[in-house]
DNA sequence: GTCTATACTGGGATAGAC
DNA sequence: GTCTATCCCAGTATAGAC
C-alpha cells in the first residue's frame, strides 16, 4: 500500500522531469527530491536508474501502440501541434524521441512485434506487392513520422519558419502521402492548402 | 609540436573507440589509455569530453558534407553495405546517428547551411514548386536516409530479415524513388531487382 | 516487505607544481 | 604544455530501522 504510494510518487515525478528537462539533465537524487522519497528506494523498486526510464518508456509505448492502428497519426497528432505542451506523456514521449538514452533504444529495436502485425494486415490487403517492398514502405513511413518529430527544429531553421509545424494535419497529410507513395507507387503531391 | 603529437593521439584514439564501442562506453580514462597520454591533456586540448565529442563530428561532418552533393548517396554508402565495417571514420558516424549524444545533436540542429544550399538549389531547380514544399521534401528525404541508417537493426527484425540491407545501390535507390516522389510528385515505385 | 542513512565506486573537471 | 593530485557529483550497494 504504501509501497505503491512510493512507486507511484517516483514514477510520476521521473516522467515529468523527463519531460520537462530531458534525460540528460536529471539525476536519480533530482527525481527522489521531487518525488520526496529516499534515493535508494529508486533502485529498491527499480533496480537501476535505466530500469526506471525502461519502465516509464514500456508503459507509454503500450498506451500508444494500443492507438496506434493508423500507425503515424496518433503520434504525430500527440508529439506535434500547438497544444503538445498540454501532456506530461506526450512530452516524455517527444524526449524519448530525441535524446534516444541506451536503454529505450533497446526496447525500440527488440520489439517490433505490433509492427509485424502492422505489416501482416498490409500484406493480407496488398497480396500483390512484393513483401520486401511493403517492410520498406512500414519503415520509410516510420522514418518519416519519427524523423520529422525528431527534426522540428532543424526544419524550421532550415526553412526560416516557412513549414508551419503547428499544422497537424496538413504534417498527418504530407507524411501519409510520401508514406503512400512508398507503398503503392501512386503519385504523392501534396493537396496544397490555401 | 609535441602539442600537436597529443592532439591528434587523443582524436585518433577516441575517434577509434567510440566506432567500436559506442559512446555510452568508452570514458575518457579510455580514451587517454589509448592514446597514452595524461588524463588532464583531454581538458587542456579541448575544453571537455562534449567538446572533444563535437570536434570529432565536426570534422567529420566537414568531410561528408563536402561530398554530399548527391545529398544521401554518399552517406548511405559510407554507413550500409557489407563493407561498412572498413573505415574507422564511417564507423564513427553511424554511432553519431544511432546515439545522439547531446553535443552532436546540437551541433545538427544548429548547422543547417549546406542544407540551406541545396534548398536554394532545388528552388532554382523547381521555380514552378511552393518553397514550403521543396523544404518539406527535402526533410522528408533526409529522415529516410538517416533512420534507415539508424533502425536497420528493426528492419530487419521486424522483416525477419526479408530485407536485404546489404545491397546498399537498392537502398538508395529506394530512398532516392521516396525522396523523388516526396519532391515531383511523380510515382514511386521501386524497380523490383531479380 | 519498505524504507532510510550512509558508504562505495567511477566518471569528468580543475588547481597548481613542474 | 604536461602531469599529479584532488575535487565533486553521478549511480549503486548495503546495513539496519521500522
Amino acid at each position: 500500500m504504501a509501497a505503491d504510494r512510493t512507486r507511484t510518487a517516483i514514477i510520476t515525478a521521473a516522467e515529468r522531469l523527463y519531460a520537462e528537462r530531458g534525460f540528460a539533465d536529471v539525476t536519480m537524487r533530482d527525481i527522489v527530491a521531487a518525488a520526496d522519497v529516499n534515493l535508494a528506494a529508486v533502485n529498491y523498486h527499480f533496480g537501476s536508474k535505466d530500469e526506471l526510464i525502461a519502465e516509464l518508456f514500456v508503459t507509454r509505448s503500450i498506451a500508444t501502440n494500443r492507438e496506434r492502428r493508423a500507425l503515424v497519426g496518433p503520434t504525430l497528432r500527440g508529439c506535434l501541434g500547438p497544444d503538445r505542451e498540454g501532456s506530461t506523456a506526450a512530452r516524455f514521449m517527444i524526449r524519448a524521441s530525441i535524446e534516444s538514452v541506451p536503454p529505450i533504444r533497446k526496447i525500440k529495436t527488440r520489439e517490433v512485434d505490433h509492427l509485424k502485425r502492422f505489416a501482416a494486415a498490409l500484406r493480407r490487403a496488398l497480396p500483390d506487392h512484393d513483401p520486401a517492398d511493403i517492410f520498406w514502405a512500414l519503415h520509410f513511413a516510420l522514418a518519416l513520422a519519427h524523423q520529422t518529430i525528431r527534426d522540428t527544429e532543424r526544419l524550421t531553421r532550415m526553412s526560416d519558419g516557412l513549414c508551419d509545424l503547428d499544422d497537424v494535419q496538413g504534417i498527418i497529410d504530407r507524411v501519409v502521402a510520401v508514406a503512400l507513395a512508398a507503398l503503392t507507387g501512386k503519385p504523392a503531391r501534396i493537396k496544397t492548402r490555401a
